[in-house]
DNA sequence: ATTATGGGGATACGCG
DNA sequence: GCGCGTATCCCCATAA
């Protein structure tokens, strides 16, 4: 478990994380041509100094061995640091009607470690049903409360959406620290889907320079064209495997979920559109808790 | 021609 | 060991 005399290591790299942040705000108060808003949509102003900070994130973790207990972790970062707008510098009542913040209050459970989930650690694993009664996953529990998303999908000018609806619900503040709950044996511990896993990128505010939504009521999502090899990475480490992951082989993993159902390629570049079903499943675990 | 992205067959892998 | 579901490798097609 991630506890806060752990997490006073990282503080370390506080000032360049909470620089980033600082900027990104900064980017939004004096509004972005659109040239660089495009640019931003593509990971641009983020990309380097995001790639930066995982790394940070990452490597001390890994270095550590650390659990992190994701209420002690982006977003509670993010939360502490000046809160970055969106790229569009109008705020967008659909995204405001569309955020999470409150509504899912995901039920992660807490399971044991393996040396493999060092970075599965970082961002919760969700436990839930899905519509075919064989996506549970067991992992940790914690609430979250998060992003919301674009609902600019009609045009490709402006779809991009930097949604920072990070609002720490009191028990999330209350437990820091995450409570094993013996819910699940490991034995029966299905390992992490890639849709879960992306479904988990897409929640955590520091991952929108690799993947964000563009329609999050429609499951819509896309990856940056810049950092998308980053995610695919962070996917690869996740598993622990021995090769790099690479954007190529998760986006063929991606096309195998077409045939099952729960993620499909809509017709615009790098994006991808959650089931409802499977949607729903990835969200709705936390309305039944 | 080059690069980025998408598609899909084949196969490896993990789990029950 | 087997079957199944999934992930990964690899090659090719297509679009920009």
């Amino acid at each position: 478990m991630w506890q806060k005399n752990n997490f006073n290591g990282l503080k370390d790299q506080l000032p360049r994380m909470l620089a980033r942040l600082e900027m990104m705000a900064y980017v939004a108060e004096t509004g972005m041509a659109g040239t660089a808003r495009a640019a931003w949509a593509e990971g641009g102003p983020a990309s380097s100094s995001a790639e930066v900070d995982l790394e940070v994130i990452e490597e001390y973790l890994q270095e550590h061995s650390l659990e992190v207990q994701p209420a002690y972790t982006l977003d509670t970062l993010a939360s502490a640091a000046p809160q970055p707008a969106q790229p569009h510098s109008q705020p967008d009542p659909h995204i405001i009607e569309n955020r999470w913040s409150g509504q899912h209050a995901y039920e992660w459970y807490c399971g044991s470690h393996t040396p493999n989930e060092e970075y599965e650690d970082n961002v919760p694993h969700t436990s839930w049903h899905s519509p075919h009664g064989n996506w549970d996953h067991h992992g940790y529990s914690y609430d979250v409360n998060r992003c919301s998303d674009s609902e600019s999908q009609s045009s490709d000018s402006h779809y991009q959406d930097y949604p920072y609806s990070v609002s720490l619900t009191n028990e999330k503040k209350g437990k820091n620290t995450c409570d094993p709950l013996p819910l699940v044996p490991l034995s029966g511990k299905r390992k992490e889907r890639l849709f879960q896993f992306l479904f988990e990128m897409l929640q955590t505010p520091s991952m929108q320079s690799c993947i964000w939504w563009v329609q999050s009521s429609a499951g819509t999502f896309q990856f940056s064209s810049q950092n998308k090899e980053r995610l695919a990475q962070l996917w690869g480490r996740r598993k622990g495997n021995r090769k790099t992951m690479t954007y190529q082989k998760m986006a063929r993993a991606l096309r195998n979920y077409s045939r099952t159902g729960e993620i499909h390629k809509v017709k615009r570049k790098l994006t991808y559109q959650f089931n409802e079903g499977t949607l729903k499943g990835l969200r709705g675990n936390s309305h039944a808790a």
